[in-house]
DNA sequence: TATTTATTGAAAATGATTTTCATTATTAAA
DNA sequence: TTTAATAATGAAAATCATTTTCAATAAATA
């Protein structure tokens, strides 16, 4: 079941080289979980599943390494709205690929959909480079949302 | 400065009946403040000038009043990263149009824009349409948001 | 090896949001 | 209008996610 992804090391390993920032085991533990999971997982998820791995980790630890990862782009970090922020690894190779949310405003339901990225793309990638040069701003990422009520709450 | 908007009542007004909801002096403040700032407002901050035109509203009822905007489609709660929540009219007659963020990692400064909307009319009308259509969805309003780096913090 | 610096986890503190519950205002029924 | 049912409210308490503190440990560097 888990196995490394890349020959020496995975792939945001290099990133951390580069921040000068420690490739430890909590740390490489916590990037595994995200790797694993599917879902949009809360900092207390993420802690319980390392637990499980690592009793030693702490949920302090869980928190700033997610934070860190938040700032250097490896992970989005969202609010769904049901009190508790939820984190999602930005490019899973194994897993969900890039995506947005389309989320119901009674039941709190989150759908991800895949569709239409050429559209996406070509709308996003325009309005980025508009952006970062009007605003003088360094765009890494993005995010869509929906909102509206599901099947079952409509 | 603060003067009715529409004949015999706010537009908001007629939510309000259609749901059964009544239209009360702590529902009509909240919604007065909101119409009146052109800022992301917390609860807190709500709750502050609320208190100040009529000091007998409590925040609970503030909070309760958000929710329920939210819900209704009249507000949009945004999560910026800094611990609370944040709330915006979606229609803001007088003051704010229709426009989307830029949200700096670092620093979590907020920048509204409003540019290029004639581009995200056409790609977000043509890709709401087909998600609501796929997954049977009443999608009601929407959010764009870019991540980054800002001029201070690049 | 000695020294500096980064990382960690437990415990405590914080602070936003929710829940409870008794009271009051509004609506519907009689 | 009186009465009964329902909705809305606010104070206080409870919850609970997240942050801060701080002493201990690990890693990098001189
Ligand atoms: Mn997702
Ligand atoms: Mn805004
Ligand atoms: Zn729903
Ligand atoms: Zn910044």
């Amino acid at each position: 079941m888990r196995e490394k992804r890349c020959g020496r090391g995975a792939w945001w390993q290099d990133r951390f080289q580069d921040m000068g920032a420690r490739i430890t085991a909590p740390r490489e533990v916590v990037l595994d979980i995200l790797h694993e999971t599917d879902d949009h997982v809360s900092a207390t998820d993420v802690y319980v599943k390392a637990h499980e791995i690592n009793p030693t980790i702490g949920l302090t630890t869980v928190y700033r390494t997610l934070d860190m990862l938040t700032q250097m782009g490896i992970v989005q970090k969202f609010d769904f709205g049901d009190g508790k922020s939820r984190y999602e690894l930005v490019n899973n190779p194994d897993g969900k690929k890039h995506h947005h949310h389309l989320i119901c405003l009674r039941c709190k339901t989150i759908l991800d959909y895949t569709e239409f990225l050429d559209d996406e793309l070509e709308f996003i990638g325009k309005t980025q480079n508009r952006l970062s040069k009007k605003y003088n701003f360094n765009i890494t990422d993005h995010a869509i949302s929906f909102y509206g009520f599901c099947e079952q709450c409509k």
